[in-house]
Formats: structure tokens, C-alpha cells, sequence
DNA sequence: CGATGTGAAAGGTTTCACAGCT
DNA sequence: AGCTGTGAAACCTTTCACATCG
């Protein structure tokens, strides 16, 4: 927790704690750089240097022990404490989140739901506590509520994220088909899936830069 | 082309022309780099950056026209021709999309489903055709589709990227909560939204090199 | 004056190379 | 031999400063 750590290696590092997990399930004791290289498509000493912005962990000479170092990110990404998250607009998208995401999930839980559709919140079928929107900034500061998705349309996306600041959350993961806003202090992602197939669509057809970024290599043949 | 773009720039063009769209429907005419940097959260000297990476358009000394810039952007960016698009995997996740990504879209179009439960394929309600996910390869050549949304279970998701790939898909968005791998040629852009919120988690908890300037809002895009 | 466009500096991330360990 | 950890180089992106235009 000395060395500030690059964004992009925090996002790698999430992704390896995944795929950690899963090798766990699959009963695998030692893995080198090489090997998880391979398994996420980055060069191994991208691995290496990831790790090493958490400290020390491997021994020096026969890789990673599969358990010790995804304990290792465990604790060091903060994933240890789990975190309570909400959800707000329970139409299609939301709801298909919140059915796919309460399950097993280690580093937070979602507790409370939110729409503006009074007819909604009675008809929904699910076992978290859900409310109208009005109450958002109430219910985030009176259940803890750290995290939270919207998945409203556009047009109230920034109304929602001023009230979920104004709660006292702490990240926002921004499902709505436009950026919003948020004061210092709050983590916001911006994913516009509509969006990503645009950018898609324009890059097989401009030339790029460079086309590395998180964007897997390949180890194909077919 | 002549110059390289930087993906992030190639991102954020994307955004703002979806900006430049609203803006152009609030009867909005001219606007200045540092009015459009206040609305995408970014500086105005990274806006007249990015845009002159498509050269110039500006009228040197007063701003841009709105539905020129717009126009600009649509055509450098590619999104002029309407490019076909399917989606893998009908589950609440996928037909969610469907039902909201269908309505208005200028840069692609969804024409075809694909999922592995042929139940699912009968009971279906949607305008688009569906076919089993075997026929991946064949119906994606067939009908020249060029960019795909995945969404199928994780231990699937390399599965159908493959079968895509083998159609000549030109562009991947995966939404399983997993990475996959495709060959070079193809664009991949692995969101896992589980684990975005795995990220918001460990930024709130972790310290980071460098944060985002407090209000931005590029997509992460993967 | 206030605006754009751009070469050049600054800053941050990735890649390299190698010391040290097994 | 193969592996990890890391300082330093290489690379890419962002930021700045200023020439130029309306």
C-alpha cells in the first residue's frame, strides 16, 4: 500500500483474482507468470510488475502458489471487507443484473433496489429491500450502501448519481447510455454498452495508435 | 489514414458524438471546446486534441458548429455505414439489450440471436431471427455480420468468441464475466460488469497512481 | 480579446534486462 | 535450466504554450 498503483494494473489485478479463483476449483497448486500470461493474454513480466505493486508474495524462483496469492489480492484490492451495493432501475437491464449478480459473489452484495415505478416495487419477485427513488440519498446513508449501479434510462441517469452522492457513496458503476457526473472523492465507471459497440465499430474501420489495453492476445490456432 | 489515433482519443470521440447529437437536439448551433469540455468531464485542450487527431474542422477562432463537428465525427469515425450486429445468448441479460439497443441506432444494427436452448428460440418474442448457436459461424458469414454481443455463461464465452471468430466476425463486445480470447484482426472488448463493480471496490479502498480528474467520463470501455 | 490547432514538454504506463533465488 | 522482482529505458498519452485566425 506504499506504491500508488497504476489504474490499468488495478483492473488486471481484478481480473487475475478471478482467474485465481477459478484455479483454485481446478485444483491447481503452482502457476508461473508465464502460465497466467497466457490464461489472461498479457505478457508475463505485465504480470509480474502488476504483483509486485502489492509487494512481495512469490518465492522467487518457482512461481505462485495458487492459494497464497489469491489470498494475497484478496486483501490487498480491499476485497476482503465485503461491500453493500444497491441498484437503481429495476426494469429489463437491472433486473437481469441483480438476478445474475447475488449470487457467490465475494466483494459485495447487493442489498437494496430503487425505481421510480411505485407499480414496480410491488410486483417485483426478488429478496432484496427495494425502494422509490426519492429515498435514495436516505436509505444509501442509512444502510452503509458503498456501491452502487444505475440502469435508468439516459435522461435521469444524472439525477440519480447527484442523489447517490449526496448519500454518501463511494463508487458508481454507470450503466445509463450517458456519462454523468460526480463530485471528488466518488469513483464512477462509465459503461455504455451501446456505446462499446459504437467504439467497436469504429475501430475496425480507423487506424489506430496502438491496439494493446487489456485487449487479450492471441493464442489461437484453429 | 494518416495519423495514427490514440485508442482513449478513438473513446472519447465516441462519447462526444453522442454528445453532439443531444446537443444538436436542444437546437444548439456553436459550441466552444472548453462548453464541450465542461459537459464530458474533460479538459478542453484534451477535446481540440482529439478532435484535430481527425484534422481539422473548426473555424479557428469561434468555436464549432455543432451538426459540422457532428457530421465530422459520424463519417471519420466510421459510424456512416450501418455495420449488422448479433447477439449470443438470450438469456435476461441478452434479450434486455435486445430490447433496449434496437430502438434508434445509427452506427449498427442488431439482425440476428443465437442461443443454445432451442426452447428458448421457439418461445422467443423478438423481430430479429434467431437460430441455434451452432449455426454461429454459418449465419454470421452468410449474412455478413460484422460485430457480435456475447452473452452466455463465462464457461461458454471462449466457446462462442471461437465460432464467431470463425465467421469472420470483425468485432467482439463480451459481456461474460470471464475474458476471452480471439485472433488478431478481430477488436475484443471484454466487459464484465460483476467485476467492474469488483474494481469500484478495490479503487475505494486502494491508493491510485493517478484518478481520473475528478468528474470524467470515458467508457472504460474494457 | 477569445477561440482553434499543434509542436514540444511532461507525465504515466509498459517493456526490457538482469540480479538473485530455487 | 526456469523463475521472480525491479530499476531503468522505451513508449504512449496528456498537458502545456504559443502561433494563428476571426
Amino acid at each position: 500500500m506504499k506504491t500508488p498503483i497504476p489504474a490499468p494494473a488495478l483492473e488486471r489485478l481484478c481480473s487475475l483474482y478471478q482467474l485465481l479463483c477459478r484455479m483454485e476449483g481446478e485444483d491447481l497448486v503452482r502457476v508461473s507468470s508465464t502460465e497466467l500470461g497466457r490464461r489472461t493474454g498479457q505478457p508475463a513480466h505485465t504480470i509480474r510488475k502488476d504483483i509486485s505493486f502489492l509487494g512481495e508474495i512469490g518465492n522467487s524462483g518457482a512461481g505462485y502458489e495458487v492459494s497464497r496469492l489469491k489470498d494475497h489480492l484478496f486483501s490487498k484490492l480491499g476485497l476482503q471487507r465485503e461491500k453493500r451495493a444497491c441498484i437503481v432501475g429495476l426494469g429489463r437491464l437491472g433486473s437481469a443484473i441483480l438476478s445474475s449478480s447475488n449470487i457467490a459473489n465475494e466483494a459485495f452484495r447487493i442489498v437494496a433496489g430503487f425505481d421510480s415505478d411505485v407499480n414496480k416495487l410491488e410486483t417485483i419477485k426478488t429478496a432484496i429491500m427495494v425502494f422509490p427513488s426519492h429515498e435514495i440519498a436516505d436509505v444509501v446513508r442509512r444502510m452503509a450502501i458503498e456501491l452502487a449501479i444505475i440502469a435508468v434510462p439516459a435522461a435521469r441517469a444524472q439525477e440519480v448519481a447527484d442523489r447517490l452522492a449526496g448519500g454518501g457513496i463511494r463508487g458508481i458503476l454507470n450503466l445509463a447510455p450517458t456519462p454523468v457526473m460526480v463530485p471528488p472523492g466518488v469513483f464512477i465507471r462509465n459503461i455504455d454498452i451501446a456505446g462499446e459497440l459504437r467504439i467497436l465499430s469504429a475501430m475496425s474501420g480507423v487506424q489506430l495508435a496502438s491496439q494493446g489495453h487489456g485487449v487479450p492476445c492471441p493464442t489461437v490456432l484453429l
